[in-house]
RNA sequence: GCUCCGGUAGUGUAGCUCGGCCAAUCAUUUCGGCCUUUCGAGCCGAUGACUCGGGUUCAAAUCCCGACCGGAGCACCA
């Protein structure tokens, strides 16, 4: 019983602190400004990890309002649905900030009403100065009516962007001077990707999720370290609305180390630039680009979960999602000859032969290579070949090295015991390219791999892929292959 | 500068709330062995950590203080 529980927590997330018999409401919210990353990926993960242990719910809300620094991507919307799904988080609802507008306008008339947010004309730089010096500034006394009406005429667009904005109450004395009266609303005239120019007036982050997390019953926050404070300005305006915080988790920084760092903005501006293919390349840390690779959703969820949610940064290899998406990646993939930089080896009979070679070395099915005289290995195997030395070729028979330039071998009738066991790929085997997230390799395969378009298959002794494209070279019935490495 | 937060093996993580059962868990990496007509597969084994210094205590990874190191916020970004 003890031993069950301890293996348990190991593989599980810590218990959420729960109030008693309250309902799991979980969210994911991310700005659709591009494809998710790595770091969302771990975010849609866990909540809707939560909300599963819980038996709660799971929001998707789409935090969308700014239309300027982080402009949405139109398509991103979609992607992100997609990704959920594909990650078995579908979530059970689905919000979108920018259309919730009207919500967020009404809860800052509240505010002005109640004294508690005003229209401040300070110039950044102004404003920065009363803050240091924990003084009001003169905007921060007007009464309600002024304030309403200058609100109003934000608005109606009557100011200009950086001439106005609305601020929240906080405490300008306050010790932290991230905690003094904080911006709600700034005016931002130009058209979002999804509500056009309706609006000229958006709310920050903090606002905009604060007034939402509690709109949509959002009982447990899990948001990054970058984003702690966010939890303290927030209650501020909990508190001037009477409403109760939801609790909060908060976790460190993500860092893949093969990676390095990245930033949504950073990776769309090369995308767009042409440095990368698309969202999919598979050089990039993106969902997107995993799942073209190969990568299985249960290893991903399963990597995640490892992880856990320590406040510390971290910066995970991805080795570690390799071995778990090795464990069930292993029994699915069937095997395939692939040489990378082939070299010609000449057998001296004139035979042909027909391997039948395991598709699975635990499974019973085994395929055909069909070959001629000559065969292709590996450029790298080919590097370490002496003369006289016996090799296997797997599946088919041993040859003796005859000579090195050009590669020519005798077929030996009896095997031995220990020679080295390589992959090879028929003369009449197809090109393939794979492209890494390194670089691309080009080789040889066996034509079988064709059929398996789609489908993630472990090339021996060379690792897994997934085979993305079969492109029917004109009317001479060539095949090329394009594989996407997996690892 | 002001304000917060964190620091367990190469990496990630458990343990820290309620000090002893922790000469510290699990995974991964690395190395070694075994097995196998592949492997980046499997099996077995090894290496490897409580940042430092004080304090409290019979007893500290766990509590307190300080130092050091690292991160974050102080945006009309998310």
């Amino acid at each position: 019983m003890k031993e069950k529980e301890k293996e348990k927590r190991e593989v599980g997330l810590p218990e959420l602190p729960l109030a008693k018999g309250e309902k799991v409401v979980m969210r994911f919210a991310p700005n659709p400004n591009g494809a998710a990353t790595l770091g969302s990926t771990r975010g849609i993960i866990v909540n809707s990890e939560y909300a599963k242990m819980h038996d709660g719910k799971f929001i998707l809300r789409f935090d969308d309002t700014d239309p300027v620094l982080k402009r949405p991507l139109l398509e991103a919307y979609d992607w992100y649905l997609e990704d959920c799904d594909w990650l078995d988080a579908k979530p059970d609802e689905v919000v979108v900030a920018s259309e919730r507008m009207d919500l967020y306008y009404k809860y800052a008339e509240e505010l002005i009403k109640k004294g508690a947010a005003y229209v401040c004309f300070c110039p950044a730089d102004v404003f920065k100065t009363y803050k240091e010096q924990k003084l009001p500034c003169p905007h921060r006394n007007v009464n309600v009516e002024a304030n309403m009406e200058c609100w109003e005429k934000m608005l109606k667009g009557v100011y200009e962007e950086k001439e106005a904005d609305l601020r929240v109450k906080t405490d300008m004395a306050s010790e932290d001077p991230a905690l003094r009266d904080w911006v709600a609303f700034r005016i931002l005239k130009r058209e979002h990707p999804r509500v056009g120019e309706k609006y000229v007036v958006w709310p920050t982050l903090d606002f905009e999720s604060a007034i939402d997390d509690h709109l949509l019953g959002i009982t447990h926050i899990i948001r990054g370290k970058d984003l702690k404070k966010s939890e303290k300005r927030q209650r501020f305006l909990y508190n001037h609305l009477g409403w109760k915080y939801p609790g909060t988790i908060v976790w460190g920084k993500i860092k893949m180390q093969e990676f390095g760092k990245f930033s949504t903005s950073e990776l769309r501006k090369r995308i767009e630039s042409g440095e990368y293919e698309g969202w999919n390349d598979p050089r990039l840390p993106t969902l997107k680009a995993l799942r073209r690779r190969g990568f299985q959703p249960e290893a991903i969820r399963k990597f995640f979960i490892s992880i856990g949610i320590t406040q510390t940064d971290i910066a995970v290899s991805m080795k570690n999602l390799y071995a778990e998406n090795r464990k069930t990646v292993d029994a699915l993939a069937s095997r395939y000859f692939f040489v990378r930089n082939p070299k010609e080896m000449r057998k001296k009979d004139e035979k042909s032969f027909v391997a039948k070679a395991l598709k699975h070395p635990s499974r019973e099915d085994y395929r055909e290579i069909r070959t001629g005289n000559t065969v292709y290995i590996s450029g790298d195997d080919f590097a370490k070949l002496k003369q006289g030395q016996r090799i296997r070729l797997k599946f088919l028979y041993d040859v003796e090295i005859e000579q090195i330039e050009p590669l020519v071998a005798n077929v030996v009738e009896t095997p031995a015991e220990d020679v080295p066991i390589i992959q090879w790929a028929p003369s009449e085997g197809i090109k393939v390219v794979v492209k890494k997230p390194d670089g691309t390799d080009e080789g040889i395969g066996e034509p079988l791999i064709a059929s398996e378009l789609g489908n993630v298959v472990q090339f021996e002794r060379y690792g897994f892929v997934r085979i993305d494209s079969v492109v029917e070279k004109e009317e001479g019935k060539e095949k090329e292959v394009v594989a996407y490495f997996t690892h």
